[in-house]
DNA sequence: CCACTGACGAGTG
DNA sequence: GCACTCGCCAGTG
């Protein structure tokens, strides 16, 4: 059990609470995980996240509002688009969601 | 220990 | 808006 796991349940933990038809960016998910200027840190994260998990990592893009390409083949970044769409989340000609109207905008409660 | 890489992002020109 | 640099952390060789 390593020091970064207990951050990785952290970074986990927050995009649980993400909801359907909501996008939040990796760097928002750090920080809200309790580690600001971190983003790589929550991308790491969704990466070790173990298959089948109730964790919609689907729901995390990149501060541009796009679906971050992935390296290595898996074609997991085609999967997240569809399941985006799935949930009604819309892109536009250059495959970008617009942030303005599907950020999710978490709501602090006393 | 060092170099390099990767689901990132802010700053600069 | 694009290209580039730098900072960040973890894993790998």
């Amino acid at each position: 059990m390593s020091a970064s796991e207990s951050a990785y349940r952290r970074i986990w933990a927050v995009v649980l609470g993400i909801p359907r038809g909501r996008v939040a960016t990796y760097g928002q998910v750090a920080r809200l995980a309790g580690f600001p200027n971190h983003a790589r840190l929550a991308g790491y994260a969704l990466h070790a996240l173990p298959d089948g998990s109730p964790v919609p990592w689907h729901r995390v893009v990149n501060a541009k509002g796009e679906v971050s390409p992935r390296r290595d083949g898996s074609g997991h970044d085609r999967l997240q688009r569809l399941m985006l769409k799935r949930e009604k989340v819309r892109f536009d000609g250059r495959g970008r969601i617009s942030l303005a109207a599907f950020r999710w905008r978490p709501t602090v409660r006393p």
